[in-house]
This record gives structure tokens, sequence and C-alpha cells, in this order.
DNA sequence: CCTTCCATAGAGACCGTTTTCTATCCGCCT
DNA sequence: AGGCGGATAGAAAACGGTCTCTATGGAAGG
């Protein structure tokens, strides 16, 4: 019983009635692309202003096939590393007058392939998934077919601090050495004279990131000659505060005895340092802590942290640039992109040599 | 020269040949609102996945006559309390099955009316302005025009941890107790025994969130019986760690003597606890510091921020929630809307009682 | 004075959907 | 047997723009 006809916008005809004008030239004042004589441009823009007009984009888009938008695709907004890529990003498309379309995935997958289905839907012309993901033999096939549909409709898929998922993709791959990183950060632990470095990671099982650190972390210690002892790598924290804490409580109530910790994120590295003061020891008198990610924190903690410094504002706008400027150069657009950009170890204060064989405090 | 038809998007037509039906009816298809046989709805899905047919929300919307879209216009994504705002909202907006759409201003009111102008291109349904502003007559009389003509285009204007423009508009306004907070803070501080607390805040002239924050400030000490040192009240922070830093060194070095810190933020207050562990003095035996906002980092600093809770994630939740059921209730749009959160101190470990009359440490 | 051409303006097709209004088929009731 | 109504499908008119093609007026040139 609804009125149907509650609300009608204003359109091009009413600014065209108004101005005494047809709709065309309307559209061309706006446009500003072809000749219009001065008292007639006039005459409109002052129509346009008396009824407060604005043009509707989905029309607009109907006819030109496609959207000045780009869309982002991100587990969680509030993550700081996330979020100074997502700002790069944002930074870079609202240079080019692009608008931005975010959702968040919270980490499911499912909830991933949903927000791809509702960008395909707005024609964004380029798709950004941001952070790593669970890659497995079905994520890889969905992606190259998601990858193949974008390309056909004239968008672009980018993976931005996500590993590819093949050659020869129509995708663009936006990357940071996260294996170099980790690397570095164990290499500096083991160069100051640790050998017990107790690696605190997680993520769901397989997830990109996490197996990237473990590895750097492996050849670190295997380059350096110093035995990997599977009882010091834990692969159950979850990316918070909280884990990261209750994780190194257990660890130092019950575990074997380290002299050091390479957490995988700084978040975690804070749980950490809270949990090592707790119990009464000191960072990095008595255990030495690295973190990854560099995002503001790591030198508001006291000791300020040790870190890998990631570029992700760099990485966020990268991807935008590198999508756009594909489309615009008109490239064949089959064509992969694969970037990586350099991490390195940022030395702060959480890293000393180890004063003894190792704490284990409880036990 | 380009070819002009470079690519054609399969549409619904594709889709309605391949499995020979109507236009219609594969349209009724996707709906599911209207009884279509059996066998031909299968046929029809049958080459919607054949074709990866994806509809074409722009035309939908052209029909519609608006979107299934939130808008959100934030000052910087990375901000740890915008961040937790823009995370509830995004949160409630996707459990109504709405996507977002994200705009940075960078605190620049050009920026911000460009984006609102782009909002109501896109016909988003609703409009949410998120942080605080710079308030006065000129804003208010732009806002107003604004939430007549989203409300006129059957949209909202949200202001989100931001005050209301006047009364009687068609706006809902989300807000949380700032000035409470603010003399919930100072009121703390009095109460362990200090009388000069120096005010550490800024943004540009006349922001609304640190007029708030001064306010509460000021009559918590007039209710107290300390009489309001006009020396002791810095406004020319920026809100980042290093201004919070370069201010408090600057203060220590050669201000008036104070016993403690009231910052307006947390992430001012962490450059501050910097500052003053760098000029060899100790929170809180020498100086005790609170923040504002209540973001993680209070909970990772050391000594632990005592601060004040602001919701900022439920802050998001409730604008989204309010201006969507706002307008699927279909209440006579006019009407304004006004919640105020509640905000309380979260006293950690970063105040104590004054040791001595104050500190001026190199003078 | 008539043609030609430029500058400007309008008419109308089209973009990809939804939705109303019709049309058809078929079984059932009278 | 004929009319009726329910179930299903199609035709075509919007929706609000852009853009191509055509039309008109007047100035310039012969």
């Amino acid at each position: 019983m609804a009125r149907r006809d509650e609300h009608r916008q204003t359109t091009i005809r009413d600014v065209a009635a108004r101005a005494g004008v047809s709709v065309s030239t309307v559209s061309r004042v706006m446009a500003g692309d072809y000749p219009v004589a001065q008292a007639t441009k006039l005459r409109v823009q002052r129509a346009i202003k008396e009824l407060n007009y604005v043009a509707n984009t989905h029309a607009r888009a109907l006819v030109a096939g496609s959207t000045q938008t780009v869309a982002f695709i991100v587990n969680d907004v509030r993550g700081p590393a996330f979020a100074a890529a997502v700002h790069g990003a944002e930074q870079e498309a609202a240079r080019r007058g692009r608008l931005c379309l975010v959702c968040t995935t919270e980490g499911d997958p499912e909830r991933e392939l949903a927000a791809i289905h509702l960008m395909r839907e707005q024609r964004a012309s380029a798709v950004i998934l941001i952070g790593g993901t669970v890659d497995d033999p079905a994520y890889r096939t969905r992606m190259a077919e998601i990858a193949r549909s974008l390309d056909a409709a004239g968008s672009r898929l980018v993976m931005c601090g996500r590993p590819p998922i093949g050659a020869d993709m129509p995708v663009t791959v936006v990357e940071y050495d996260n294996e170099a990183g980790a690397y570095a950060a164990t290499a500096h632990l083991v160069s100051r004279g640790h050998r017990r470095i107790l690696f605190l990671g997680g993520g769901p099982p397989g997830f990109t990131t996490t197996a990237a650190r473990l590895a750097g972390y492996r050849q670190a210690l295997e380059d350096n000659g110093v035995p990997v002892d599977p009882e010091l790598i834990e692969t159950t924290v979850q990316f918070s505060r909280t884990s990261g804490y209750e994780h190194t409580r257990r660890w130092l109530s019950s575990g074997p005895p380290f002299t050091a910790i390479f957490a995988e994120t700084d978040v975690v590295a804070g749980g950490a340092m809270a949990a090592i003061f707790e119990s009464g020891l000191s960072v990095p008198e008595d255990i030495s802590l690295v973190g990854y990610d560099d995002i503001p924190l790591a030198t508001d903690l006291r000791p300020q942290l040790t870190t890998v410094r990631v570029p992700y504002e760099e990485l966020g706008r990268s991807a935008v640039r590198l999508a756009l400027e594909l489309k615009e150069g008109g490239a064949r657009s089959g064509s992969e992109q694969h970037v990586v950009f350099g991490t390195h170890v940022v030395v702060r204060q959480s890293v000393a040599p180890p004063a003894h064989e190792g704490v284990r405090p409880r036990r």
C-alpha cells in the first residue's frame, strides 16, 4: 500500500526544463567537453544550483560500462598494518579521483568470495585483496577463475601482501619480502648470540604470512648452524595482543627454555612483552624480543621494539597505481604484474645478548 | 581510434538467450520472488553459471532509485579510534547486506564537502560523518543544507562523534559524552591531589572534540575549587605521537611547573610518556598522566595508561543501525535522532598522588 | 541575394535491469 | 461443451544519464 513515488529524485530533465534547454545541453555543460554558448551555460549552472541537482552515478556507470571505483577486501580494518595499507591505497585512489569500496571478511574465505561477487556486481575498476590467506589448490582454482572473469570484464584482480596464485595470470601482485624479513630478524638474534629462539606465530593452518615468516626463521637458523628445534615453534597464536600474552605466559611457565622470542607481529610482541614483565623478567636482559610489521606501537613499547619494517602504506599505494595504470595504458590486459618490496630490520632496544642459558622461571 | 566495443559485459539478455527464455524470466529467477517452473529455473541457473554472469548493480540501482550502500567519511582510517568506529559501522552494514563506501578527508573541510557530493551522486542510503570538526556558522549552514538535500533524496545524514548542528534537522547524531569523560578524568586527577594539571590538546582552532574535552577539564577544576590556570592549557598539539612528544619536551624544559598531564588522546599521551622518560622522570611517581579514547595502545604502555573509555565500535554500529532502521521503518523522515553514549574513566597505572610541588627539571 | 560553413542546440537511441501489463496453456467446474 | 481462473512466460515501458546524428541560425564569401 506504500506510495511508490514517495521521492522522485531531481533529474537532468528537471534542470533542462528550468533552464529552458534540452537534456543534451545540460549534460554538455556538466561534462564541459563541448562548446556551449556562455549565456546558456550560465543559465544551466544556475538551474543546477537552484535545484541542488546532483547527477546519478548509476545512470552514468550504466552507459559508461564501468565505474570510477576501486574495491578493497580486507580482514579487519582495525589491524594497524592493514589500516596503513588501506590508507595508502585510499590516498592514491583519491588522488586519481576514484572512490573506494571497502569490505571486511573477518578472515572468512566464504565472506571473501561473497565480497568479490559484490564487487563484480559493482563493476569496480579493480578489486584489491589485502593480507594473507590460506593457500591451497581449491583457493588457487577459485582465484584463477575470478582473475579471468574480472579481466574479461575490464577489471583487475590485485593481491596485496599475498603471494601469486601461479604464473601467467591476469593478476597484479604487490608483495613484500616476507621471508627475507623473518630471515633478517632471526639472523639478528643469532648474531647477538641467541640459539634458542621461540617462534610465536599462528593464524589458520596454511596461512601464507605465517608460512613465509616461519620459513625465513628456519632458513636463518640453518644458515647459521643453529639446529631448528621443533619444540620452539608455536603456531597456534591468534594475531592479537591477548593471544600473544597468554601463549607467552604458558611458555614461560611450562615450556622448554629459550633466550629470545620472534613474534610474528608487533601486536603479538606487545602481548608477549607484557607477559614477560608479569613474570618478573625483563626485556632484553632476560629475554630478547623482536616483532614484525613496524607499526606505531613498536616505538611506544618500553623498551622500544626491534622489528621488521614493512612498507604497508607504499604497498597499498602501489596496488592502486599499478592496477589503474595498466588499464589506462590499455596494455594487453592478460599480462601479469608482480612487484616485491624490500623489508629490513629496525634495531631498537628489545634485543641484547643472552645473559644465561635460557629462562624457565616457574619450574 | 580505440575500439569502442572492446569489452561487452555479459548481460541478462545473453543468459536469457542461452537458456531459451525471456529476459523477464531470468530476472525473476534471480529475484526468486515470482513463480517460475522448476525446469525453467534450473535451465536459467545453469546458463548463469556457464556464462559466469553477474548482474549489474548500476542498472538495478537505476530502476530502484537507491542503493544498498552506506557511505563513511572519515579523517584518517589509521587513527585507532576512528578505525574502531569504522569497524563497528562496517560490521553492522555487512550484517544488513550493505556495502560500504569509504572516503578520507585528511581533516580538510573542502575534501569533506567533495566527499559528500560524491556520496550524493552514489545515492548512498546513508552518509556517515565520523569524527570531530571545526564548528562555525558557515559549517552549520552548509550541513543543514546537505541534511535537507539528503533527506529529500531519501538518504540520511549521520554525525558520529560530532555534535548536532541545531534542533529539528533531519539528522541522526550519535555522540559520546565527551565533556563528561574529560570531567571525570580531570576529577580523578584532582581527587588524587593534583592541582596543576597540564591540558595537552589541539587540532585546528574551534575543533569540537578539543572544545568539549577542554570544557570538561575546566568544569572539573572549578567544581573542585582548583583555579584554572590559562598557562597550563596547551591547544596547539596535533593528534600525533610526535606532536605529543615534542610539546611535552618543551613544557618540561621551559614551562611552568605541573604534576600531571591530561592528554587529549591516548596517542598524544604515548608521546608525552616517552618525553617524560627521556627527561629522566617517571610516570606516575613524578608526573601523572591520563589519556582519552582507550585504544589498544593504552594497555601496551608501561605503566598502563589511565584513560577515558569511549565505545567507538558501538558508536559506529549504532550510526548505521539508527539510520537504516529509520528508513526501513518509514517514519516521517524529517525527525531528528540523537543518541549520547556514556564515557568513563578506566583506572590503570599512570596516576598517583603528586610527590612534590610540580616538576620543572631543566631550570 | 544565394550558398557555405561554423557554432550551437535538440531528438532520440542506448546502457542493463525491474516491473507492470498481457498472453497463453491447461485443468476444472457448471 | 464452454467459460473461468491459476500458473507460467513474454513484451515493453520505465529508470537517468551520454552521445551520435541531425537541425537551425547567422555570418562570411561569392
